[in-house]
RNA sequence: GCGUCUGUCGUCAAGUGGUUAAGACCUCGGAUUGUGGUUCCGAUAUGCAUGGGUUCGAAUCCCAUCAGACGCCCCA
């Protein structure tokens, strides 16, 4: 008795109070069996992703398979962790991801993480498995969950997924174009075709330190009237400045002396030149984009082009899909110099502006009261493709037949009489039309 | 990490200080021993997230904790 009690968590008092009320309403020592031991929540920023709604993510699967093999990516699948160290230098320790958003934890001496994001493993693989002796482009898929500790929201889990590409090997902005290409086609495949992409450039690292020497320079004199987000970002990365969403923030960048060195074509000849072909391309390809000045990404990696795609049916976390070029990641991370570009996608995001799913009924649900004969003839039927259920509890024939209406397109009614005959009597739930034929002609009806 | 709002059955909910906590859907059983999807009947919360307080009396008021939703930050 007590180790059934030990079993609890007696500090949850509620339960066990309630336990307590029922030994003394019963005064018998059986009735711990009507204490119900204490339910389990999922984790906070976790869900479980039910039948009914399981459709819709086969969908953005198959459709993923579907599309990128069609312009010749391969699927890869890393590990769900990682040394910390590759995120703490692929992803870049000014980041939040890195600084305060990882799930860490230590083991045999050692610092692991889940993963944040899914590039710096992919680019881990790349490297660690020789593939720049491939012939570029070396073009990569992978689809998954994500980690990010962080305070849960519209469109934002701490379990999340995402779907992605990348392409390693190509500098030419060709690379680009087909990169946001096929985000584009993605989408338009699952039917989403009211979505706004926007694209910038960053420029290389060498205008790009030019540019915010400039802008910190400018907005030296007003650092004192700028939000405390605004101020350290001034240190760490003066870029995130410009998209600021404080009002008074929003003032200061507004003056015309900032206002011309941020909206300063601040990037090289050779950026530039990147930039404007990519733009040729896409216009070419006829997919319709903004440039968005203020586009700065948040992940350190990034170089010349990067790109998000928004939609306007989400909350406030309203980008899709966010990505662009990061020439110097695989250097960085041991490997050769070698040039990449790709994407990631918010599969939840995607999900909710995707119509739900039906599950699929069943093609028959056999009514039987012999459960032998009906496990013979469903193997029978699944054998030759159908997807078949019966009764597994001896339920009354009405129930069986009440439960076939529900899952099922046919009711194969296999009772005494049909046995006997070696029939089957063939029930259309929906035109409520039964015949009774011989047992091999049943496949031809469903 | 900060802010706002919300927690009543598996789900959606009524109830805003008074005794046994409406109703609907779902589920299960029956009407119906071989004909469902319509109909009718019945069953299902010793309790209102948890703990404490105020009160003769609390789902209802107060406090704390926990959880959820949304927003900020950040990101997909």
């Amino acid at each position: 008795m007590l180790n059934k009690i030990k079993n609890f968590d007696v500090n949850k008092s509620g339960n066990f109070y309630r336990f307590l009320v029922y030994m003394i309403d019963n005064s018998g020592l059986n009735s711990y069996n009507n204490f119900m031991a204490k339910i389990i929540n999922v984790i906070k920023g976790t869900k479980d992703i039910l039948p009914q709604e399981v459709g819709a993510w086969q969908k953005l699967e198959e459709t993923a398979l579907n599309i990128f093999s069609k312009y010749g990516y391969h699927e890869i699948r890393t590990p769900i962790f990682e040394a910390t160290e590759l995120f703490a230098r692929g992803v870049g320790d000014t980041t939040d991801i890195v600084n305060k958003e990882m799930y860490t934890f230590e083991k045999s001496d050692r610092s692991l993480t889940l993963r944040p994001e899914n590039t710096a493993g992919v680019v881990r693989s790349f490297i660690e498995n020789g593939m720049s002796r491939l012939s570029a482009p070396v073009k990569l898929w992978y689809k998954g969950p994500m980690f990010r500790y962080e305070r849960p929201q519209a469109g934002r889990q701490r379990q999340f997924h995402q779907v992605g590409v990348e392409m390693f090997g190509i500098k030419q902005p060709a690379a680009d174009a087909e990169v946001i290409l096929l985000a584009v086609n993605y989408l338009k495949a699952l039917g989403l075709n009211d979505l706004e992409v926007e694209i910038n450039s960053l420029g290389c690292p060498t205008c790009r330190e030019a540019y915010k020497a400039k802008i910190k320079e400018v907005l030296k004199p007003e650092l004192d009237n700028l939000c405390e987000d605004c101020r350290t970002r001034y240190e760490k990365n003066p870029l995130r400045l410009l998209d600021c969403k404080v009002e008074s923030c929003k003032e200061i960048f507004e003056k015309p002396e900032i206002k011309k060195v941020i909206q300063s074509d601040f990037i090289c000849e050779e950026c530039a030149e990147h930039f404007k072909t990519l733009k040729s391309y896409l216009d070419k390809t006829g997919i319709k984009y903004v440039e968005n000045k203020l586009l700065v990404r948040g992940l350190d990696y990034y170089n010349r082009t990067v790109f998000e795609i928004k939609s306007n049916n989400l909350g406030s976390q309203n980008a899709v899909c966010g990505g662009g070029r990061y020439d110097s990641l695989v250097k960085n991370l041991g490997g050769e110099d070698t040039p990449a570009v790709g994407w990631a996608m918010g599969m939840e995001r995607l999900n909710a502006l995707l119509p739900d799913v039906a599950v699929k009924k069943l093609d028959a649900y056999i009514v039987s009261t012999s459960p032998s004969d009906a496990f013979e003839f469903a193997e029978e039927l699944r054998a030759a493709g159908k997807c078949v259920e019966f009764d597994l509890a001896n339920k009354k024939f009405t129930k069986q037949l009440e439960k076939a209406s529900k899952v099922a397109n046919y009711a194969l009614i296999l009772g005494e009489d049909e046995i006997k005959e070696n029939k089957v009597s063939v029930k259309n739930l929906e035109t409520s039309e039964q015949t009774t034929v011989s047992r091999d002609m049943v496949l031809s009806l469903i």
